[in-house]
Order: C-alpha cells, then structure tokens, then sequence
DNA sequence: TATTGTTATACTCTATAACTATA
DNA sequence: TATAGTTATAGAGTATAACAATA
C-alpha cells in the first residue's frame, strides 16, 4: 500500500497524508464545509448556525434557561446573551422570568419564532442532504449515532 | 417513545430535542470538544491545532504549495501566509522556491520543525484518545472513515 | 487573462474577567 | 458562598477585495 489510492482526498491536492486519518483534522474539516453551507442556506431567513440553533432550542417545549443553551450548545453564557439579543430584537424569541428561581431567565419562541424556525428548518434540512449526499441512509444514520457519542461524552 | 431516554445528550441538559439528530450541530458540538482539547494539548509545544496542521504537511515528502495547504486545510491563502510566517520566524519550516513555477512558494519543515512535529504528534496522538474514549477500536475506524468522506466530498 | 502569494480590512467566534442580583 | 445573567475586552478564526509578480 505505497502507492497512494485514488481517494477524494488525494484528489484535494495532497495525497493521503498523516492528517488523513486525523480524527481531529477530518471534525474540523467536514465542520467547516458543514458549517458554510448552514451558513449560506440560512442567510435567506436572517439566520446563521448559531441563532437557527438557539431558536431551534427555544421553539421546543424545553423552556430553555441561557445557561442551559450555554451549556447544550457549548457556548460561553456571553455568547448566549448576544444571540438571544439579536432574536429577541427581531421578535422572534422572548425572556421570561422563571418563577422559579429569580435568577434565570427562560428562552421561549414568539409565534413568529416558530413560524420562522419551521421555514428554517426545512432549509437546514434540504442543506444537510448535500453534506452528507455521498452516504447511504444507513451510514448516515450510523455516522449521527457516533457522533453523538462524541459530542456527548459520558461524563 | 415519547420519554426521553437516559442518553448523555440528555443528561447535558436539555433532554433529546431537535438538535440531537442533526448532524450539523453534533458537527460543531463535537468538533468544539477536539479542538478545545487539541488546542490545549499543543500548547505545551507552542502550537495551536492550524500550526500544526500546516506543520504536519510541510513534514511529509509531499512538499505542499501554500495554495495547495490553503486548499487542503480549508483555510484561505491569506491564512496560510500568516500561519507560515510565523512558523517560520521559529525557524520550523521554510519557503522554498517552486523550481517549476515561480509564483509559487513550497513550504517545508526544517531538521527542528520535524523534531517538534514528532513531538507533537504524539501529543496529539494522546488527546485524540481521549476524545474518542467512550468509543470502541473499530468502532473510531468507522466514524473515520465515515468522517473522511463527508469531509472530502467526490467532486 | 488567470494564478500565487501578499496586504488590508471587517466581521464572527472564542475565552476571560469582573460586576449585579439573586440563591 | 455560589450561581444566572450581563458587560467589557482581547485574541483567534472567517471572508473579501485588491495588488504585484509570474504563468
């Protein structure tokens, strides 16, 4: 096996290489393709990566606090701030008080939110296909399962 | 299946939602966790996860353009020539001129960059198991395989 | 004309520290 | 004392456009 294989990665320019087999180097590059065509996709909705997501969390039922969407989506509790901002600005999400601990503030969708996030996420979706339009359902869904793994680490 | 399971993601907070099927956000989450993990390894050697990826290149006998690193590494050519610059102020690696094209600059490693580089991969090496510790040997084979296809698309 | 490397610029993302109000 | 949210700031990463030298 010296002679390198015709691979989609040695058609990139160089050949299989150390970083081919890189598992860092591969997250960080099938994230960055990922994360531009979400980017591309959801600009037709006002929206980038990280808003569709805080959205995405705010639309649900989870009644999120900022520190839990800090901490699902792994952003600093700053971030956060800036992001529910930007939606709270446009309408589309709203802070509410959690009664239960004066504290926090609970991030929930405005009906507008979840009109717009309903429109978004089909875009995300139809973005998504194209990223992983070299896998058969099977390895997709095999690839989102140790993903997940990853992403989630057990403690 | 209307209970949420007692999965990791889960346990992260906000319960199975949306987002723990979406292939783009467990993208960003897992590849957050990397290179947060990466990063700090590096540190130890004065590196970062982008210097060392330039510098894992230029150590290999491939003797890669700085187009060819932008292309490679998904960064733009005005990155590589900062990466390199500063690469190379440490004396790590050098710009060679392309005999064959003399617009282009080849860059690789010096007798000192490859020493570190071995360093550093090692330590690299170690961080990366830890990363993938909940998975299995062949199980990490598959994610990588899978991963490497995503994020080198067949044209 | 097109491409390689370079410079410049603006914007987004990441990481820290400090402050306030509550717990 | 500790935690949720906020403000401020600096550094790293991303994206564009323009230019000189060369193809």
């Amino acid at each position: 096996m010296s002679k390198p294989a015709d691979t989609a990665a040695s058609r990139a320019g160089l050949g299989d290489s150390v970083l081919t087999d890189d598992l860092s180097f591969l997250l960080a590059r099938a994230n960055a393709l990922s994360l531009a065509a979400g980017n591309a996709a959801l600009a037709e909705h006002g929206l980038r990566a990280r808003s569709y997501s805080v959205l995405a969390l705010s639309a649900t039922d989870a009644r999120p606090s900022q520190r839990e969407l800090a901490e699902f989506l792994r952003l600093d509790p700053s971030q956060v701030v800036a992001l529910v901002d930007d939606l709270q600005s446009r309408g589309l999400v709203e802070r509410q008080p959690d009664p239960a601990d004066r504290r926090a503030n609970v991030v929930v969708a405005t009906d507008a939110g979840r009109a717009l996030f309903a429109a978004a996420a089909e875009t995300a979706r139809r973005s998504e296909v194209g990223v992983h339009a070299d896998l058969s359902a099977d390895e997709r869904d095999q690839l989102i399962l140790l993903l997940r793994r990853l992403a989630f680490p057990s403690d």
